[in-house]
DNA sequence: GGTATATGGCAACCATTTCCGATATAGCCA
DNA sequence: TGGCTATATCGGAAATGGTTGCCATATACC
């Protein structure tokens, strides 16, 4: 690969007036800079881009590390990030830890040693251990999404999800059902728990019978949902309603009142939470009645806040709150 | 940030020492060993990998630019370069090009300026235009994925998609059905083009109906498909088979058989390619019959030819081609 | 002849690695 | 004990490929 000396080589000048053609400073005669820039073209020259950041000492570039990448659930996050760092002319690249923490934290590593100028985290396991910890201790710029931990600022791009569960709840019981359930995530994370929080404050101010035996977990998957439900409806207990923590197991639960006769949604109302539906067919299912996520959003405003905190050092920590977004659909009016 | 030098202030010694016990090389004494390693933590310093990659000429990391990262199709095959790359060693890292080859030959720039070690590009698109052709005579390691170009020999993995294409036909054509369709996808992609030649072939050599209106183009699209054989049924043509490009018009045309009372797969077998099924419900659909593409494998083959590339820089341009695999599901015996 | 401006190059700097020469110590033998 | 060599340990300095501040030179203009 050719570089910037055998470029001053060819041309017959010093590297500091190639290196004012390729950031097209002023400075360079005419004659000078055509020969200059005939040389880039025959040698088809690229500037290395890592001494060029080590000298600037800025990458222009903003890492991601996700939970998982491969979950279609992320893309509007994604493409929130990908059309915010683009306008702010930022490249954006993305590593994937495949929920195993032990690969996500090398990676965030491996951002943090001058590669990026900032990075993006997203993902609830992230609120696990002491490097989660260390993360937000370390001096460069860096913002959590989703994941949350208490007694610590950082840049943090939230859901109110206990808001969230309270208001599907609330909208459950207003349509005069009374018994409901829920069927959480994993309680290892705080959405879950926070999801369940919101249900049972919604419960208790309507003074609706909360029966702790109705709360089943089912860690976000859609056939832990459909076999745990079942088990339940074989006991002949039944609801006339379910919130459930997100999508996926909804549809497991759909499923499993479905094979046990029953009707969605007269006799089982069903809202779900993420807006996370399946991508094909649509029109053949009942479309899900759930809380929206404004992930293009949450995306979005993840990349602006770390740019701000990458231009602007002296920015304190911002946290974002968003709000989910109830969508009707045909599993509950 | 700390660097180098403060550590080697820190512990007095030099720079040189300090760079060995990173490198954990021998010829440091064990007090000085330990003063540096003390030192290191005091400062909680992590060396710099841009000098790094500096100085060792080595990232060893490796770039991939896909056309699209938001789409579950290439889950598989993220998968397959990710177990693959942490198995030899490297780190990747992604990034997409959102169906817009100007955004994407950018990234694939961006890899190639000493970022990593080398990269791989995946996706059709990328065979158009002059800038493809730039990218295969740039002198860093680079792998194609599915991407194609005729007349230049390249780090290449591909899909045999005229052999699998013509499997899928002859397969049709031996149940004993004459009037097949064909739903081909854009055609300025050699994939639709590919699959389109094996279909033809396959009918020919069985001396079947050649029809060219019952070969419709619907952009790998479900809606378009959908609209399209639509269109055809409302004109009273009947087929008894369909090969469709790809699962997402098969879906499509299930869809606008089901709507005009006709059967599948008793008055009309389908077969897709690609078997990217629908991600939930699977049990409400008929399952699609399909030729499957071995992502994972052609990802793993990804990661290997190119690792390959990098570490032995005399070998070869490499050339492997994967066989589809025929799946039967329920729309086609 | 003096000054303003355009142009060019030297050299330091970014953070690291590594080759090589310098120094110190130990071991050995006469 | 003195002198020699082998070995361990250390630091200087160049190299990686760029950027940039500052000074030197040349030219134009008044």
């Amino acid at each position: 690969m050719a570089t910037i000396s055998d470029i001053a080589n060819k041309a017959n000048v010093s590297r500091s007036l190639v290196s004012r053609v390729l950031n097209n400073r002023s400075g360079v005669s005419p004659e000078n800079r055509k020969k200059i820039l005939a040389a880039i073209k025959e040698y088809n020259y690229k500037p290395n881009a890592l001494a060029r950041a080590l000298s600037n000492q800025k990458t222009q570039t903003i890492g991601v590390v996700m939970d998982d990448l491969c979950d279609k659930f992320v893309f509007d996050l994604i493409k929130g990030m990908q059309d915010t760092s683009e306008k702010l002319g930022y490249n954006i690249i993305f590593c994937s830890g495949r929920a195993n923490n032990e690969v996500k934290f090398r990676y965030v590593d491996y951002f943090m040693q001058g590669r990026t100028d900032g990075m993006i985290a997203f993902g609830s396991r992230l609120s696990d251990g002491d490097v989660f910890k260390e993360m937000i201790e370390q001096p460069n710029p860096f913002v959590l999404i989703e994941g949350y931990i208490p007694d610590h600022e950082f840049n943090n791009i939230q859901l109110d999800n206990v808001g969230g569960a309270y208001k599907a709840t609330k909208h459950l019981l207003e349509l005069g059902r009374k018994k409901i359930w829920h069927v959480t995530g994993d309680l290892h994370f705080n959405v879950s728990l926070d999801r369940r929080e919101g249900f049972l404050t919604a419960m208790r101010d309507a003074h609706a019978d909360i029966n702790e035996t109705n709360i089943v977990c089912a860690d976000f998957e859609e056939e832990l949902a459909y076999k745990r439900i079942s088990a339940l409806l074989r006991d002949n207990k039944v609801p006339d309603a379910c919130f459930a923590g997100a999508d996926k197991p909804a549809y497991g639960v759909i499923r499993a009142l479905y094979e046990n006769g029953l009707r969605v949604p007269e006799d089982v109302a069903i809202i779900g939470f993420d807006d996370d539906r399946p991508d094909t067919f649509d029109m053949l299912f009942p479309r899900l009645t759930t809380m929206r996520q404004p992930l293009y959003e949450m995306g979005k405003a993840g990349v602006e806040t770390l740019v701000r905190s990458i231009e602007n050092p002296d920015w304190g920590p911002t946290r974002v709150v968003f709000e989910p977004e109830l969508i009707i659909g045909q599993t509950c009016p």
